[in-house]
RNA sequence: GCGGGAGUCGCCCAGCCUGGUCAAAGGCGUAGGGCUUAGGACCCUAUCUCUUAGGAGUUCGUGGGUUCAAAUCCCACCUCCCGCACCA
């Protein structure tokens, strides 16, 4: 029968909806609190986001049918700047993003019109994601529902961050930031023409010296400063003339420019072409020699100062440009002067003489300063001398230190001497704002910080971390490394929507720093939405009561105008669902949310209340390849629900790939999801609970595989390994239910519809969390009254598993597979087949074997002299081949059924398979077996095979 | 550079944590068969090499080591992927 998914679906989500199944209130049960990071609401959810989605739910069904009173919330994230730059581009017409939005989002036009304003493209996405997300089935309490503008919602930040700058977390220093000097707004990836990201370096400035003037050359490589032999200018450039903070400066008009949001008082005091410094001398900082300007024409006027300082040994371009010098037409006496120059080596490096420059423009057959191979040729130079050169004796207190490493010291070193200054600058230029204005680097001296490197504070989170369950736990190690690295880190910014800072308000608390502990808000939310809690006249001393119990009652009601009742309501939701049982989120929030999670959780709550475990899950690929606009290979998750149903794409993202891999998704694999529940669906059908009766050796074993089953799976779903669960449910123990009917019907067995029903109802149920409607659906046909979804788990029990059982289905298959293999090799037509069991003799030393394998002696020649240092076993010695042999059986198979093997008893191998071998072996070989013990009086062997019986190993002899 | 992850039988991908069930699951592909008017879908069988008695040989990036035993543990190396910030 065909399942119409949509239909089952809505069926059941009403059904769970009207039964109120998800809503979570304090009760006497022990409880679960799961979160997962709120979605930011500037699109509609995609086949990847389900996943993290997707996971918690199954986690959060998991726990509530193990009896926890298990709380799984939800809200929305409005904070945040790209849906700024979304609205800037709809309100400018932008064809791109209007055509998206149209046709990739299938936003109607009439919504997008309304896009102008921020608010209401997350009111739109916020929506769309909110109904995917019913409709995939998430087992969440609507009723907590917020997003992060909400006016109560930025009280409880600005308390939040209030206490932060309390415990002194919270500081305020300068940085540099990508800029838009019309707009006058620091500027991110989202802000800019083509989405690019500005990306800048620091340069170091050196002072040279001119007249009563200073020349700044900017460079990456302040350690050679010691092999400066003169100064490039471009004789075409006209260069300013500038006094920054005091000092008076040439530089070129680009890089005045820069310099004035870099936190300095720039003026203009005149200009100076570049050709009429050519000749002229200036002094090295620090050296104090005098160096000549030359010309060059590579000089750029938009690079670092439009000057640029010569250190031919190890600089290919300097080396280059002075070589052109010599080879052109210049007056005499300057000509000279370039004689006299030659170039100094300050770095020692492996693979290279003592002009590495010289080297390497040679290698790479540079024709002359403009030839594009230069660059890579300084690229080869500076790779080889950063990692590998040393510094040489010439540079005085710095010789023998390492590149990589002198250039830090170097640099503190010039700037404390007043030898240097920093230069930032973009590296990716041009950057555009979406306004059309270039972009620039600005230092922003008030920026508001989170401390994240306070020591004292690294340590409580690293105290968390510890006593943390942290799945997978191969990510741990990138927790403590990012705790390890993280420094101060930017908590405010100046536009978007968000929070204001309470006591500065021209900032907006930062999307990364307000999104930290709002999972405490979800245990309140509830008391908004049902209009108890209005923000007007919400004040800190509320939170303090209700999260960190300071103060009381009387005051705090006094102040917010509530009864002491509804504010110990209040707390009592709070401390009965604090801390978190569980965070889930993508690998991406492992080096910011997840961890900053963590850090303002040990600020600001007790150890009590500390989370208890992180879930960190990767990524979703699309047929292997990352999914992206460019690609269109994006698919809406609520498109996909319609096309293939919540419950099939549900399960092919979580059966593809482990936790931490990234899940490639493919629609085939949803199909080949649809089939199996399909047919899983139709058997449940079938299927009634008759009454089980007279178990057969088959139906023992089956039960016991049920139970094993249950075991894994249990253990799988605790460590967050769903895809191994599911696989198990679904494929894994299928094998072992065809070996089951191949069983039965080869006994022409009908009564075992109880048994498939009893088994089948233990998978349905665990099927649930994965696929939770079309398991009810299933639960149902099945004859349960009650949900799927709020039954009992089922519940392992090691009584039910029959050990002989397992052992003599084993037995039975592999004698099956020795036969089919006989057959396979000989290619004879069999006739008849005479099976010979071991004696009992055999049985015995079969035994002291086993136990001295288990007990971890494998050495054949120890084994044997054992063996036969017991008169009981001694005969044992007649046949040596046996003891071999046995080893190696034993050793072949898995611990677990060695271990089974131990404890049970001996059990009759010729009375097991004259019973269960007969009836499978006509079916499966088309001829009569008999059955033999080794030692019977009335043997047929004529081929004296039976001498080769060992336990669980029978002769066989096939005519 | 720093940090993390991966390399498995034509392809994708499990197994590795907890060594022996491993010539190694599952899917795709391929070959044969069944079903069908035919195609598709579906079902069965085979799919490292050799083998006329249930066997043997060579495999899990490369090279070493530990062990009675290594895809699995340890060391070194090679290759590939990801993250490195003020952005959700």
């Amino acid at each position: 029968m065909e399942i119409r998914w949509n239909e089952i679906e809505s069926k059941w989500r009403k059904r769970w909806n009207d039964s109120k199944d998800f809503e979570t209130d304090p009760s006497e049960k022990e409880k679960k609190f799961i979160t997962v990071a709120y979605p930011y609401p500037n699109s509609p959810q995609h086949i990847g986001h389900g996943r993290t989605y997707t996971l918690a739910d199954v986690h959060a069904r998991f726990y509530r049918m193990k009896g926890f009173n298990v709380l799984f919330p939800m809200a929305f994230h409005y904070t945040g700047t790209p849906i700024l730059g979304m609205a800037k581009r709809v309100e400018a017409n932008d064809k791109e993003i209007i055509e998206n939005l149209k046709n990739l989002y299938g936003v109607p036009e009439e919504s997008i019109k309304t896009f102008v304003e921020p608010v209401k493209i997350a009111d739109y996405f916020h929506k769309e994601i909110k109904t995917g997300m019913i409709e995939m089935g998430y087992s969440i309490d609507w009723r907590r529902e917020f997003t992060t503008i909400d006016p109560v919602y930025s009280k409880f930040i600005e308390w939040q961050i209030k206490t932060l700058k309390e415990k002194k977390l919270i500081i305020q220093g300068s940085h540099p930031v990508g800029w838009c000097p019309k707009d006058l707004n620091p500027v991110s990836q989202h802000d800019t023409l083509g989405d690019v990201e500005p990306d800048f370096t620091e340069y170091i400035l050196i002072k040279f010296k001119y007249e009563n003037y200073i020349i700044p050359t900017a460079t990456l490589r302040p350690e050679t400063i010691f092999g400066v032999v003169n100064l490039w200018v471009n004789p075409e450039i006209v260069y300013k003339k500038i006094t920054v903070d005091n000092e008076k400066w040439i530089v070129s008009k680009e890089c005045a420019y820069k310099l004035e949001f870099l936190d300095k008082k720039i003026t203009y005091d005149g200009e100076i072409k570049g050709r009429e410094l050519i000749g002229k001398s200036v002094n090295v900082p620090h050296r104090n020699e005098s160096i000549i300007m030359l010309p060059a024409s590579f000089v750029e006027s938009g690079t670092g100062t439009g000057m640029v300082m010569s250190v031919p040994a190890h600089a290919p371009f300097d080396y280059q440009a002075l070589e052109d010098i010599k080879k052109s037409k210049i007056e005499p006496e300057l000509a000279s002067k370039v004689a006299k120059i030659t170039p100094i080596s300050i770095i020692q490096t492996e693979g290279f003489g003592d002009n590495p420059a010289k080297e390497a423009v040679e290698k790479f057959g540079v024709v002359n300063q403009s030839d594009p191979k230069l660059e890579d040729a300084t690229k080869e130079v500076y790779g080889k001398e950063f990692y590998g050169g040393k510094l040489k004796q010439n540079t005085e207190q710095f010789a023998g230190i390492k590149v990589a490493y002198a250039k830090d010291t170097i640099k503190e070193w010039l700037i404390k001497n007043k030898h240097a200054d920093i230069l930032l600058e973009l590296t990716n230029t041009p950057v555009r704002c979406r306004c059309g204005a270039e972009c620039v680097v600005k230092v922003l001296n008030n920026q508001w910080f989170l401390n994240y490197g306070n020591k004292d504070w690294k340590e409580l989170a690293t105290k968390c971390f510890d006593e943390m369950n942290i799945l997978p736990q191969e990510i741990r190690s990138e927790f403590n490394y990012v705790i390890g690295w993280l420094r101060e880190r930017a908590c405010a910014r100046q536009h978007g929507l968000g929070t204001k800072l309470p006591w500065d308000k021209d900032w907006i608390v930062e999307s990364l720093s307000d999104s930290v502990i709002y999972m405490a808000y979800y245990t309140i939310s509830k008391f908004v939405n049902d209009g108890t809690l209005k923000a007007k006249k919400l004040a800190p001393e509320f939170f303090d009561y209700i999260f960190l119990g300071k103060g009381d009652v009387s005051n705090v009601s006094t102040i917010t105008g509530l009864t002491s009742d509804v504010i110990n309501q209040i707390k009592k939701e709070f401390d009965y669902f604090y801390p978190v049982d569980s965070r889930h989120s993508g690998r991406d929030l492992v080096p910011n949310h997840l961890t900053f999670f963590v850090l303002n959780h040990v600020a600001i709550f007790p150890e009590n209340n500390w989370p208890k475990e992180i879930v960190v899950n990767g990524s979703v690929l699309m047929n292997g390849s990352k999914m992206s606009k460019s690609m269109g290979n994006i698919i809406p998750l609520r498109k996909a629900i319609q096309d293939y149903g919540a419950d099939p794409i549900r399960l092919a993202i979580i059966i593809s790939a482990e936790l931490l891999q990234d899940a490639d998704f493919n629609m085939e694999s949803v199909s080949g999801i649809q089939n199996k529940l399909e047919s899983l669906f139709n058997e449940c059908s079938r299927l009634k609970a008759v009454k089980i009766e007279n178990l057969e050796a088959e139906d023992k074993w089956i039960l016991s595989k049920t139970q094993s089953m249950i075991s894994q799976v249990t253990i799988s779903i605790e460590k967050m390994r769903l895809r191994e669960a599911l696989h198990d449910i679904l494929f894994s123990f299928e094998s072992d239910l065809s070996w089951y009917i191949k069983r039965v019907n080869a006994k022409n067995r009908t009564n075992i519809s109880g048994i498939l029903h009893q088994i089948n109802s233990v998978r349905v149920a665990m099927l649930s969390p994965f696929a939770p409607h079309i398991s009810e659906e299933m639960w149902e046909k099945l004859g349960h009254s009650d949900l799927a979804s709020t039954s009992q788990w089922p519940e392992y029990s090691a009584d039910s598993i029959n050990a002989s059982a397992i052992q003599s289905e084993e037995l039975l298959k592999l004698l099956i597979d020795d036969i089919s293999n006989i057959l396979k090799v000989t290619k004879i037509t069999p006739k008849k087949i005479t099976i010979y069991t071991a004696d009992s003799f055999k049985s015995k030393i079969y035994h002291s074997i086993l136990e001295k394998v288990t007990s971890g002696e494998t050495n054949m020649g120890i084994v044997m002299k054992e063996l036969i240092a017991n008169p009981e076993t001694a005969d044992v010695k007649k046949i040596p081949d046996f003891v071999q042999k046995t080893i190696k059986d034993i050793l072949s198979e898995p611990t677990e059924i060695r271990q089974m093997k131990l404890e049970s008893n001996e059990f009759d191998e010729k009375k097991f398979l004259e019973n269960e071998l007969t009836d499978i072996g006509k079916k499966e070989f088309g001829v009569d077996i008999d059955v033999f013990s080794e030692s019977d009086d009335n043997i047929y062997d004529p081929k004296a095979k039976a001498r080769h019986a060992r336990p669980f190993k029978p002769a066989i002899f096939i005519e």
